[in-house]
DNA sequence: CAGTGGTCTAGACCACTTC
DNA sequence: AAGTGGTCTAGACCACTGG
């Protein structure tokens, strides 16, 4: 049996405890000398842990300060809405994430975009459907499929802070590491125009994404399109 | 004077060889107690300046063989285009970028997208227009400025590896750390309809993107226009 | 088997921030 | 002045890779 490393066991527990709001941005984490004496371990140690998390970008480290907490996570997961037109600026835009289809246990499609390896297919797929919304206004819809395995109660469990992401690493383990991810701006569909309240033809911005994780060969996969008239999105 | 941290050195002069292509993709580069031995300096310490280099994504490590080089730069810097339709896959398409007009010093326009700092105004600006074409299909254009402080005989001197990113790094130290990068689909206006040879109103994939460097206030701003008829853009 | 990177220790001195 | 993170040393044992 191998024995997890001391260094992510702190890292795991700090970075759990920034997620789920322990600490919150701006606050100091324990000094890397606390943290040894906590964990009985050496400051190297510690400091391999808090390191990572700054890679992570969970935390910013100050000399002389001490280790800040971030919380921006690396632009690799988010797709971010920002207010674009005169109107939309300085003005509050609260984006709401609402499920069109909650999680559930499915089929891969057969024309999927990405190629899957057997694994994956095996295993069978995870499909949830979503659109963010500002007011009564649709942004943007995004569908989401990920491969499923061991995730144990996935459909039945509540999403952490409402994200998919912070439920992955927090409950699974599971942490995004990188993203391919493609953009092209296209004509609505009917099917689109519809959803994003749009005239057929319209301008949309597509996002297709392959997120990487630390677990080998898992991966998730996302297709968003965007109505970015008042938008604009930060990838 | 604080002196140059020995970490630092090593891995400035490992960066530098991997981007000249002292060192290719897949190569070894020099074990650990090999570059010890080399710089006269602790274990530790050599690792410190791997590990950043894994974290910039040039290099790959792997227990019992070493470190690989990978040269994977991430998405922060590129823009890169791939074949999207049926008739593009598979085929070759070599894309060409072409200077609309060369590096040149020039002044901030005065409804410049981003805030400016009054070191970046001082300063003035470096402007420089590209386009990147798939045999005669323009695909892209792409405008860049930034900020004319301390770049030495920045327009006289060509490119290295045809890259702007390869050369701040390599002649000036500039190196990219982070990115915002803002996405939108518009309608073609009547000057990007001619520019990319489309009809008036086709859906335009608009790209912003505020670079940020490991020289403070030093940024790089892009902005660039494309049609993802045949392809898509990888960010 | 020898060599590699992964993890870890128990110290040390420094520059910086805060009080 | 006390506490913080930044840098660095000189060891150590381990798991893994390759011949």
């Amino acid at each position: 049996m191998k024995d997890t490393a001391r260094y992510r066991t702190v890292q795991k527990d700090l970075r759990r405890s920034i997620i789920e709001g322990k600490y919150r941005v701006g606050d100091l984490l324990p000094s890397e000398n606390e943290l040894c004496s906590h964990y009985g371990i050496a400051r190297m140690t510690v400091r391999n842990a808090l390191s990572n998390l700054e890679t992570e970008g969970l935390i910013e480290r100050q000399k002389g300060k001490g280790s800040i907490v971030k919380f921006k996570r690396k632009s690799i997961e988010l797709l971010s809405i920002k207010g674009f037109t005169e109107i939309m600026k300085g003005k509050e835009h609260k984006i709401d994430t609402v499920f069109l289809q909650a999680p559930m246990v499915s089929q891969w499609e057969d024309d999927f975009y990405w190629a899957l390896s057997e694994m994956e297919i095996q295993a069978g797929s995870i499909f949830m459907s979503r659109i963010r919304m500002s007011g009564e206004k649709v942004i943007m819809v995004e569908n989401t499929f990920l491969s499923n395995s061991n995730l144990t109660d996935f459909c039945e469990i509540p999403f952490i802070n409402k994200s998919l992401f912070d439920t992955l690493i927090v409950n699974h383990d599971i942490e995004m590491t990188g993203v391919v991810q493609k953009f092209r701006a296209i004509p609505a569909t009917e099917e689109l125009a519809n959803s994003l309240q749009l005239g057929v033809g319209a301008p949309i911005l597509e996002i297709i994404r392959k997120l990487t994780t630390n677990r080998e060969g898992f991966f998730v996969y996302s297709f968003a399109y965007c109505n970015t008239d008042d938008f604009t999105i930060e990838a």
